[in-house]
DNA sequence: CATCAGAAACTGCAATAGCAGATAGCATAT
DNA sequence: ATATGCTATCTGCTATTGCAGTTTCTGATG
């Protein structure tokens, strides 16, 4: 018998997380960065052979990405990865604009002063990246900032429902990023104007400024097109 | 194939469910309604003694609760439930009031005339139960308008997402709807609001409706006072 | 009495084996 | 040629067993 015909490695036996959490990682990533194909069979069996795992740790990944929508699993018939493309993005995107929406809303009625200057510094320390155009790390940097809001507002569903969003999109918002040389900039500045309704404890303005933010960067690079069919 | 004429519809895969599933519900509810208190230890083993089933089906309805964040396990050395309480169905509501604002701005672009149909036949069951005043028929009835919205936004994660959501503070919102009389009526106006904001084809003026109908019940059953400390 | 090894009893985690439903292939019968 | 029945082999699902840390009890020792 042939291993399953995905390009998966087996796991290296080096981080101290369970090996679940790590064929879960291991999968989600593929799902989300295309290598993984819609209508692809998963076999908890053959999938854990080529993990060089058992089938339980593999079974609970399943699970996970089942319960996030990622994966579809018919009862003693199979396991196929969901559809994960354009219009998925999109329909995240969406959420991600309502739910950032409070986030802002919220960091402005609790951020203390020192939250206030860490976020000052996130944003500062973005500036030598925008000059050396320096894309994966302005990801990583733009991340840092919506995570920390995401951390401001002190709502713990809220924060995790967003780490989840932010998993799948990550590699999207990488390819939007460099197709559009204006936009870390213009992000850039939307980011500041955000963090000044937030340092002003103008909730309604953090919120809106939030929204139209995720939003204008989601039809920047074309994710919402995908709902306007 | 033979086309076998008679007009049966495809059994349903959720008939049979599994023990995970059904652990997981149990587990669910059971912290949902306070009959399993926060900081409760939950062994894998001894809840599959008492619940009859192995130790595996017990362990993925925790990892589950776990995602949720119902629960939180620290490795090999147990598994405890997480605090549920005002507080975390005020971080809930306040979730809800954001991804059902976005629900009925899309089911206000995307509802046909059937759809609006439906919500009007679902709004007018109402009214018997309203004169009634069966609770708990009305909270169905709620959920089920609620839902049907949900469904029109056509949007797989946001449904999912608020489906999950609604399973934890049903209970809260029963407790709402009895303990102030006049409550269900006046969710029936806004429910009408807001669909007719719908039927109007107008996203922003049915996201603003939903947004402030959520609000308020929630104000309205003391819920949201758990964050104004 | 206090302290501290060390055994025993937990814990979550993982591997293995086996069950039952579902499918595909093939032989047989009509 | 088509339909039927059987069998081998898939699938997810569950049970059992054991492993490796962690905690707790215990009892000998100071």
């Amino acid at each position: 018998m042939l291993t399953a015909p995905t390009g998966l490695t087996p796991l290296a036996a080096e981080d101290i997380l369970s090996l679940a959490e790590r064929a879960y990682r291991r999968l989600r990533d593929a799902i989300a960065d295309g290598s993984l194909p819609a209508g692809e069979r998963i076999s908890e069996r053959s999938l854990a052979q080529s993990l060089g795992i058992s089938a339980q740790p593999v079974r609970e990944a399943l699970r996970r990405l089942e319960a996030e929508g990622m994966v579809v699993t018919l009862p003693r018939r199979g396991t196929l990865v969901a559809e994960f493309g354009p219009r998925q993005l999109a329909e995240m995107g969406l959420i991600r604009v309502a739910l950032e929406g409070t986030t802002a809303s919220l960091a402005a009625r609790h951020a203390t002063a020192g939250d206030i200057t860490e976020l000052l510094a996130l944003l500062r320390a973005m500036r030598p990246l925008l000059r050396a155009n320096d894309i994966v790390a302005l990801a990583e940097a733009n991340e840092r900032f919506h995570g920390h809001i995401d951390g401001l507002a002190g709502n713990a569903f809220l924060q995790r429902s967003l780490d989840a969003l932010r998993a799948y999109d990550h590699f999207a918002r990488l390819r939007a990023l460099r197709s559009t040389p204006q936009e870390p900039r213009r992000a850039w500045r939307e980011h500041a104007a955000i963090l000044s309704a937030i340092r002003r404890r103008d909730p309604g303005q953090a919120e809106a400024r939030m929204r139209a933010h995720v939003r204008r960067s989601l039809e920047a690079s074309g994710i919402l097109d995908a709902l306007n069919t």
